[in-house]
DNA sequence: CGTCTGATTGGTAAAATATCCCAATATCGG
DNA sequence: CCGATATTGGGATATTTTACCAATCAGACG
């Protein structure tokens, strides 16, 4: 797997702000002409680099006023257990993200939802009737100060 | 600012995933000519209900082995000590999100880093120099269950 | 039940853009 | 300094986006 240089790193960034200007935009800002940068960004997404393109929608537009993080703590440990616990939540689109952590709680998900009652359903239909969770633990987001997909290149 | 019908979801659920088809695909996937879903695409463009276009790229393709939730509570929580914070947060490229909450943490924050070495970095030369700061507390994940963008729609 | 009005759709053509090919240039090892 | 290899740049072609306009559809109202 070759390094990335400067150049590739260059593109990432503007890339993962704005996938949406031209070869000529971008080989302008990176210091390229059209044809090495196009071949550089091919060569990214074939080698996994650029995983995908995307539209970010705006959560407030959608009515989606609820963020809410959850800690769960599993009762048992074991690998089975874990991914059965990960294909489940997996499926449910108001899970965003998921995360198996340290310490002494065992996942941390973030949820979104329209309002507290639907998050309630969520809940109630959803999260509590898995088996084998110990314990859940909801914190809620009162606004979000940053959010960011773009990772540091 | 009129309601989203049908199309416009699913219009919305495939750009959320995929922002690269063309405008025939997508107009294929939803039932319309390509003018009249052109037409819908630049509506929610400048509604902002889509908000940007942007390449994903892969964590571990960037070698950001580190995943690491901190969450901070302020020696004062006044409306000045919140947005100094806000700024502060918002500069750093390692910070990917971050909530102000509700509950005994004042800030949930999501941060990425190299390794663990980056990461002590970070909390020497950044996070530990702001002032106003009570308490820091790092839990690590382990492993990212679940990681979407997309919003359900 | 028909007709009018406004909104939405679909097709087409022009403009913009991506993509591919090949020659020119740069880089690196010896 | 020279040769081999990788990278670059320009131009031609194919694809896609975008704007325009006529046709269709939905709903209000007599």
């Amino acid at each position: 797997m070759p390094e990335l240089d400067a150049i590739d790193r260059k593109i990432l960034s503007h890339l993962q702000n704005d996938s949406r200007m031209t070869m000529q935009e971008l080989a302008d800002k990176v210091g390229l002409s059209v044809s090495p940068c196009h071949r550089r960004v091919r060569l990214l997404e074939e080698r996994g680099v650029i995983s995908r393109y995307i539209a970010t929608v705006d959560q407030k537009a959608l009515g989606l006023h609820v963020s809410v993080f959850i800690s769960i703590k599993l009762a048992r440990q074991k690998e089975e257990d874990l991914n059965r616990f990960a294909r489940a939540i997996s499926k449910w689109d108001e899970v965003l993200e998921c995360y198996l952590m340290t310490g002494n709680r065992d996942y941390l998900l973030r949820v979104v939802a329209a309002d507290l009652a639907s998050y309630e359903t969520f809940l109630k239909t959803k999260l509590t009737r898995l088996d084998g969770i110990a314990s859940i633990e909801s914190s809620f987001a009162l606004s979000q100060v940053k959010y960011s997909i773009a990772l540091p290149v």
